[in-house]
DNA sequence: TAGTAAGCGAGACGGTACGTCATGTCTTGAC
DNA sequence: GTCAAGACATGACGTACCGTCTCGCTTACTA
């Protein structure tokens, strides 16, 4: 979708590119750049078109010749500026990477990507194509990431068999995504801890045969 | 903080209000009112001062006059609009209680509460009075009744011991957040079933001494 | 007119005064005198009522209930704090005491007087009832006075008979007006005197019998 | 001033134009002859600048681009649809010309003409900006040529020696702007004609020797 | 090496909502 | 019945940003 901006457009084997000025490369890379800054600097909400043309010297409209929305370029922008600093290194018990990608995460978002991850989630709400972009070009590739991990968990044995793996990974992310829109308290890595812990260990006291202690009624389900 | 607007101000046991003409509760009404239907028709980001205005015919000046933001009228508009329905029941067994709490939020966000509310966690990512409007007004006296909750299943035996209340809050609802701000496929009953029990009995396999299955390293600590 | 306003009211010979409380002298000075004061300070066109209400120390209905509008107020105080100075001091020679009065209302109209004139005069162009108040409480008293010296001054002999005397008046302080509303620099003594010289011997070379100097045509009729 | 804005603004013989659209020569003209339609229409006073927007089917911003003020755009519009009008033809006797000139200004300014130049003389005392363009782009080319007018008719003799050319014509159109300020009865061709009367041969009855006739006092010096 | 088609800078433009301001009316209780 | 206090409807203000447009200049491949 953000790539069919970019494509050249080629068809089969015919001319191996368009006919008059390419696109300049610089602009592009000018305009994310200084996207990418204001995000940082102001956020999402008061981001402008304008602020963008000017900081980038470009014009406005060429902005709009490539992206539909000021929330588009913001979004690549900030893929731009992410994406190579993602790489889940993976060691050898399963839990415990599980645990290290939660850490991680929750450092990373902790931060300044915290921050423009919130506002760009926030935008997405009112603007369908960033949620979209953002989920496919951020939330799901690190999704597939966990999510390897989460499969050789349950090889292995670590993991309960029978776990929905997209049910798993809210569970475990789901806690990172609700500090990081309602700020109550920053998190911090102990925070994370007791986060995963539960996550990992359940908060119900669990009998020998591993069957919940029951009260009164015939138990949770 | 909203409530300072509809105080009567008075000092001491002098006189039982203030002098001039009264502010008139049935403008105030209607704007919230107004505010909140289109809250739910056009959503928080289309939203106008102006829209509002119209519809509760009232003057825009008199909006401004008692709200400082739109977000703010927004805001009070739906918490109005929502308090009357706030109320958990108490059944016997913590853990039930627990579980049937979370599926009526879960029901409850899935709705058109939970669109309105998405809006205005969005919204509050650039108003910070939005979100601390949020946070005392909504969020947090929901987290008190959880809170008793879990308090109960932590005497009761039946959850752990030693667990940090907000965090539990944070692992039992986080999911939810997630789901709601980053719509991948909308929640249902069955979704929130596995959830919750993840929550409660983690996704680690237990040994019958209660400690998790290790492999190769010393765990996930 | 403006009469209508502070009489009692009272016809016949009822009850020697109406019932309720009787309205506040004192808050009609206090009004008048705010209004003049801010007349001076800021100019009609920068005037309003709740300045005046803020400073008179007096609500702004009240203002209201007894002037139709803020020109009249404004109108009113300029009127109240102007007419104690009106007086035309009579000579003995007519010519005299015509120049005289020019050269007082020329340096009257030199001063604050002059500006506060200029702006009622042109809020009288949007307010047909400023206009009419300026004209009768105003204008015209002035313009008996001038007519009286004018008629002193035909039976005298000393000015033309066969004069129109609106239209004498006219003559003379039309060039004031002139100066007074479109501002080319300042009228002074000297520009007075140059004026009523022309005003009373024209601008038309003489022949010893009283005609005019003529040219190729018939004349100027 | 005015102009800066029409001007293409080129040094020396660089490129013609500047870079960027070009301003629409036709929304400069709908701009003015909206403005100029509603100033007859309901005056000075009641013109808005949304009112000229909605009539001339122009963006308001377009409006506030190009002109500082709704007085400006007035002012302009008024001179736009005015000036072609201007054109003073010349007779053989400068005295008859004059008349003639005063006689046709008094017309004009009867008309609706009058009653705008009224309105832009009014709101010219609170907006210094609409004064100067008035006075440079209506008022004083009219001057000069009265002026013209004058000094030809010193030199041939036909109006004294000696006279201050701007008094005179201080002289002779001030009436004019008395009445057309104060509507004290609309001037009519016969009003006109006893003011400029008195304007050429003064009110003063002159003895053969070309002095004033003297009562009592030494005089009116 | 010249043509040509697209990229691009500059900035005008229509549109929509903003938040403010002054007007004149009203509602209340105190005097 | 007057008055202070102040809420309220109305409607224009001038600003800001959006996304579109119209120019003329620039660039780089292709014939």
């Amino acid at each position: 979708m953000l790539e069919r901006l970019r494509s050249t457009g080629r068809t089969k084997k015919t001319s191996p590119r368009p006919p008059g000025r390419p696109r300049s490369e610089s602009k592009r890379r000018a305009i994310l750049t200084a996207a990418y800054e204001l995000l940082v600097k102001v956020g999402m909400a008061e981001l402008t078109i304008d602020a963008i043309a000017q900081r980038s010297k470009v014009a406005k409209a060429t902005i709009y010749r490539w992206w539909p929305s000021k929330g588009l370029v913001a979004m690549e922008g900030f893929l731009a500026a992410t994406r190579p600093r993602i790489n889940y290194p993976e060691g050898g018990s399963a839990i415990a990477d599980i645990k290290a990608q939660f850490m991680r995460t929750a450092r990373l978002y902790g931060g300044t990507t915290g921050k423009v991850m919130a506002g760009l989630i926030a935008q997405g709400h009112s603007d369908p194509e960033i949620e979209t972009a953002l989920v496919t070009g951020f939330i799901l590739p690190r999704r597939r990431e966990v999510e390897k991990t989460l499969l050789r968990g349950i090889e292995s044995g670590e993991l309960r068999s029978g776990l929905d793996i997209d049910t798993v990974i809210d569970a475990i992310y789901g806690p990172l995504y609700l500090r990081l829109m309602i700020d109550r308290g920053a998190f911090d890595d102990k925070w994370a801890a007791r986060v995963i812990d539960i996550t990992f260990r359940g908060i119900v006291v669990q009998r020998h045969d591993g069957q919940a202690v029951k009260q009164k009624r015939r138990g949770y389900s």
